[in-house]
Parts: C-alpha cells; structure tokens; sequence
RNA sequence: GGGUUGAUAGCUCAAUGGUAGAGCAGCGUCCUUUUAAGUCGUUGGUUCUGGGUUCGAAUCCCAGUCAACCCA
C-alpha cells in the first residue's frame, strides 16, 4: 500500500477503485462480458447427493454477500436469483495465486465458481471451489448485512440494494412476479386471449380519474396516458375475440399514498356471452386457485387487523343497498331527502361537501363506514347506475347496475360488471357523466358499439392490491418495483 | 394542498445547549468446516441545506429540500 500517495483506507469506494486499476494492470479484466454457469443456487443445492460428497460439479455466479475468512481456507456466500449458497474455497485446492487474488475480493463483487457440492459439519450444502473467476467488480459497499437497508428512502430509491440484502423484500416481490404470472397461465388455459392495447390515447376513458398529458411532435398533438384498459377491450368484443384480457399499467394524474401509485397495474377480463355472475365465477376460481399455488394455503393474514382471510368456500354475496341500509340504520334510506342523507352522514362522523350528488353522500358512507369492515372476500352487488356509466341496468330495479364489487381485506380489489353493449343507453350514461365536457366523450368507441359487441362480463383486478392482500405488505409501494417518489434525494 | 414525525460515518443506530460515539463494513494482523464466525489493532464526520439565538448548537428558533404517517 506504499504506492498510495494518501491514505484511502477509511474511503470504500478509493479502495474498490484500486482494486480495480491493479487488476486491469496485470491484464484482467474486470468486467466480464459472460460466465457459463450449470445451476442456479437453490437448483444446485438440491443436486446435491446425501452422502455422496464432491460427487456432482457445480458452475455457479452471484454476488458475494458473505465473507468469512480463516486465514488458509475461506467461507463465502453468494446470491443469485434463487437466493444464497455457500462457497468454500481452500488454499491448497484452488492454488497460492488463486487464493491471494480471492482475498482481494470485496462485498458485493459478482463472482463465478466451479468446483463440487459437499454437505459442511453443520449441514450446510455448499460448493467446495476448484476454480472461480471475479465476473463484474462492485465499486460500492453493500449496505450492513445484518439491519439491511432500512431508510424508505434509498429502499424505494435504491431498490436493487434493497433487493440485495433485505430477503423479505426479495420474497414479497416474487410473489407479486409469481401472481402476474399465474393469472396469466388461469386466463390462457381458460381460452383467454392476451392482447395490447394503446397507452397513448386522445381520449383517456374507462374510469373518472384525472389523466397524464403528453405530447406527439410529429402529429403535433397531445395524447393522454390511459387511465383505463376498458375501451379498447370492449373494441376488441366488437372485432369477435370474445376471451381477452390485458395486464397493463394505467395511470392517474392524482394524489400519491399507501394505496396509491400513479402508475399502477390492472387486468381487465372480458368474456363475450358472460356477465357480472359468470365474473363472479371467474374471479373467485381465480383467486382461490392463485392462493393454492404461489402461497400454498388459502388463508391469509390480514396484516393491519390479524384477522384470517378465507380465500376457500362460497364468498358472502350482498346487495349495496342493504349494506347502506344496515350500516344507516334505516330502511327506508334511499327515499330520504338528500338533507336528511347528509344529516345522517354528518351524524356517523363524515365530512359531506355541500356540492355533493344524493349518490355520493351514499357513497361516501360505503366507502368510509362499510368497505373498510368487509375483511373477508365479498361481493357488494347492486350498484346505483351512478356510480359507473358502462354497466348493464338491473332489469328489476332501474336505480341500480348489474355489477359487483369484490372487497378484500376493506379494499375494492376487483369490479365486474354486465357491460352496457346498447349504443344508445352507453351514450345517454356518457352525456350524462360528461356534463359540459362532452369532448371527453369517446365517439370512436361508440362507434364501435354501434357495430354491435356481444353481450359481456367484464372485470378488471387492481394487481397491486391484490398483492399488498397477498404478500401483507403495508403499502402499495412495498409490491411496486420502483415506486414513484419526487425527483431529487440522491 | 394541510398537520405530525424524521434526516448524524458506506449501512444500522447513540450522543440532557458544553471534546460527535458504538456495531457492521473498511484498513493491518492471527486463524484450513464457518453460520451475524472468532481474535488483536486501527482509519473514517459539510450532524440534509441556508439563516438566526447563544460565550458555546447535532441539540433551541425560522426558511427550504426529501421521506414516512395521518387528513383532504
């Protein structure tokens, strides 16, 4: 070290940096462009044989998270994608050059290693090394291995580090991989189609949110990021592909919290011929068979309460309007006047706006003193025709749709309905939303329903959500890859 | 948008208005089956940023940045 003009030794990443300039002095490069590798490291560990020691070769590479030097002889761990195994490489096995070079290695560096599986005197399978190469140099320290990363902050900033060494986090989010993924092998195996449909969108409808804006130079016009996947799948009813779904991100140009990300995942799922009870198959076939396969159990733990969710058995099914009329105390609560609703609302702790509609002083009680009760998977039928616009009227009651919204754990986790395929009635519910702004109107898509699309289930699943029920993460952020945070920071 | 809390070494955290410390990591030793390995020694600070109060500020006050939580 006597080459060093200054003394680096406090400095982390001048010694990595070092480290680095000497190996490619003496011709090494440190940054691979490839290394073969036979396993994987859980894959490896069981091709292990029970008693049969250095029997079966190993090529292993990952990232070195453990470092346990004895002096001759060195125990490490690395991390690949299916989690840690353990290396052991002996002076005398691997050679003196070898093993000097080895001592050189730092935490966090990307290494390859050949050499055969063994069982340890305390059990553990690990790779006795014959051969091993540094694949890709870390020029940073890891995080502290045994606290990990814990500042929000740099978790959600610097997720690849927290992924490193926090497992819970490595865990949680191949669920949400593994849940993606089953839903789409239920849906294909079922005769679902997948389709993709545009982002970029001139009109941004399907839901009452606020939309991004953007803008194509070339065509010289704004387009809005969709805040839905519904319009463009009900085009694809139209155009005969009677299964479709889509997994895709949707985005609201709103408030950012535990439960919301401005972007965000949904599957939406149509079935021509179906309805809001054929989606109500669907989904509960779906849920329970996704619970036995990426959890193993159909019971889940609702993280804020404790309380046992059951994903198994026939889900409650109850009508909105009783909901409202129990939690109200009153029967005859939809022939109120809207002062005596907003004097009831008031009287159970709610703040009411004074340009609210009937229906939302209504809503605001399900929203605020029901759904957050319904723990266990229920479906709240019977919705007023207010409250969404592309939906099927209840033929025995004009005031409601024929929809269901499926709660889980006090979320709306998914909402079905029988989709409105009359162009006529879709127009009147869309002029009637759209007040004043009748350019929000999507003339194409009626268009389109004038051409006549079958009659339709159709439901969409907030992915996110449904991930936060799953693995009992406490924000959306936990399930999202890269959550959005301001710019800035570090 | 409003309120509350927080930001100190690479990481995890201490420090009553009076010399900024510890563990891990790093650096230098010892150790050929370790499991948060052990052992001896040791380096490392714009205390988030900018003002202010004070003999003296990580600590008190003001403003800002970012985050978490609650509310809208």
């Amino acid at each position: 070290m006597s080459d060093i003009p200054t003394d680096i030794s406090h400095d982390q990443y001048a010694v990595r940096l070092k480290k680095l300039q000497d190996l490619r002095a003496a011709g090494q490069d440190p940054f691979r462009a490839n290394f073969p590798t036979t396993h994987f490291s859980g894959d490896a560990i069981k091709a292990h044989v029970d008693g049969q020691d250095n029997t079966v070769t190993v090529g292993v590479a990952g990232r070195l998270v453990v470092i346990r030097d004895m002096g001759k002889s060195q125990f490490v761990k690395i991390l690949d994608q299916q989690g840690v195994i353990q290396l052991y490489l002996k002076k005398d096995v691997v050679g003196e050059e070898a093993y000097v070079a080895f001592k050189k290695l730092d935490l966090g560096d990307i290494i390859g290693a050949e050499g055969t599986l063994f069982k340890t005197k305390s059990g553990e399978i690990t790779v006795r090394v014959d051969r091993y190469t540094l694949v890709s140099k870390a020029l940073h320290p890891l995080p502290e291995k045994w606290h990990g990363l814990t500042d929000a902050e740099q978790v959600y900033r610097q997720r690849y580090l927290d992924l490193i060494v926090n497992e819970e986090s490595r865990k949680r989010l191949l669920l949400r991989t593994r849940i993606v993924s089953y839903i789409r092998r239920f849906l294909e195996d079922r005769q679902f189609l997948e389709v993709e449909t545009p982002v970029l969108q001139n009109v941004a409808g399907g839901a009452a949110a606020k939309p991004f804006v953007t803008h194509h130079n070339a065509l010289g016009v704004d387009f809005f990021l969709r805040i839905s996947l519904e319009l463009y799948l009900k085009r694809m009813l139209v155009a005969g592909w009677d299964r479709v779904f889509e997994i895709g991100r949707n985005f609201r140009n709103e408030g950012i919290s535990r439960r919301h990300n401005p972007e965000f995942t949904m599957l939406e799922v149509y079935q021509a011929y179906s309805d809001y009870r054929g989606m109500m198959k669907l989904i509960q076939d779906l849920l329970t068979s996704l619970c036995r396969d990426v959890l193993g159990t159909t019971e889940v733990k609702h993280a804020p309460t404790g309380q046992m969710i059951q994903f198994a058995g026939q889900w409650r099914e109850v009508k909105y309007k009783d909901l409202i009329r129990e939690a109200t105390g009153d029967v005859d609560w939809f022939s109120r006047s809207k002062a005596e609703k907003i004097a009831k609302a008031e009287a159970l702790g709610l703040q009411v706006h004074p340009g609210w509609e009937d229906f939302e002083v209504t809503n605001e009680i399900f929203s605020k003193k029901i759904e957050p009760t319904l723990i266990q998977p229920t479906f709240v039928t019977h919705l007023p025709k207010e409250l969404c616009p592309l939906a099927k009227i209840t033929p025995d009651d004009p005031t409601t749709i024929d929809v269901f919204e499926l709660t889980i754990g006090g979320m709306e986790v998914a909402p079905a309905y029988s989709e409105q395929n009359d162009p006529f009635v879709q127009r009147q519910m869309f002029e009637a939303q759209a007040g004043e702004e009748k350019q929000n109107i999507d003339e194409d898509f009626l268009r389109a329903l004038e051409h006549g699309m079958p009659p339709a289930g159709g439901m969409g699943v907030g992915i996110d959500r449904l991930a936060i029920l799953l693995t009992g993460a406490e924000s959306i952020r936990d399930v999202i890859l890269f959550p959005q945070l301001r710019p800035g920071g570090e």
